[in-house]
Formats: structure tokens, sequence, C-alpha cells
DNA sequence: GCAATGACGCTCT
DNA sequence: CAGAGCGCCATTG
């Protein structure tokens, strides 16, 4: 991402410095991109984001801490699962624990 | 160049 | 404490 990058891939590259087994929240994303209060367009880049990203987009969720219902409802429970493959803790609610697998948080 | 769309979060009442 | 409404930015066609 170099200088010439645009706001999109900024945020990607926040996404990119999640840690395994851990996930964040678009507001946490748009925080450390530069654009605190405009989780929207964490959302939105996340929309556009090509196949061949090696952003990890599926560590990224909603402040609920559930997965928003994205236009392609396929990668929905595709999202999920790849978070419990990466050791994510959901509760008993089916949503993620932020409490524990929340990032920065982490404990 | 213009307009419309698009994975939410925050604040107020 | 809970619910509702609003705003914002960038990208793409």
């Amino acid at each position: 991402m170099p200088k010439g990058s645009s706001t999109y891939a900024r945020i990607y590259d926040v996404v990119g410095r999640i840690p395994p087994g851990r996930v964040a929240t678009y507001g946490q994303i748009a925080k450390l991109a530069g654009r605190p209060g405009h989780a929207r367009q964490v959302g939105y880049a996340l929309s556009a984001l090509p196949e061949d990203s090696d952003v990890p987009w599926h560590r990224v969720i909603n402040a609920k801490g559930e997965i928003s219902p994205r236009s392609f409802p396929d990668e929905n429970g595709e999202q999920e699962v790849r978070l419990k493959a990466e050791g994510v803790v959901f509760d008993e609610r089916g949503r993620v624990a932020l409490s524990q697998s929340g990032w920065p948080e982490g404990r």
C-alpha cells in the first residue's frame, strides 16, 4: 500500500493487521483507518474487496459481534465457518465473543 | 462529469 | 435502559 493507496486500501491494510483468531468491528477499523465514526465506508470497502485480495475480510464484523447480511449470502455462512476455523470464540447466541475474540482486546 | 449505490455506527429522545 | 433516525465517504457505471 504505497502512498497512492486509496482510502479503501487503507482499510484493507488495517484489516490485514488483525491477528489470526481475532475479529474487529467496523467502527474499530474505521478508527484505525483514520475515519472514526465512518464505519459505513469500512463495510462498503469490504464489499468492493476483490477475491484475489489477501485481506481477511472474514475477520471484520459489525459492532454487535454478528456478521452483516452481505449481498452474497453464500459467503455469510462462510465467514462464520472461517472465523471458527481461525479459533474465534462464539457465544451461545451465535455471535462472536468480542470480549474474548475482539481486537485489540484479546483477554 | 454526474448520479446512484453500498458489509454500519453513533447520538439523540 | 431502549428504540429510532440520521449521516458520511469513496467507488463504480
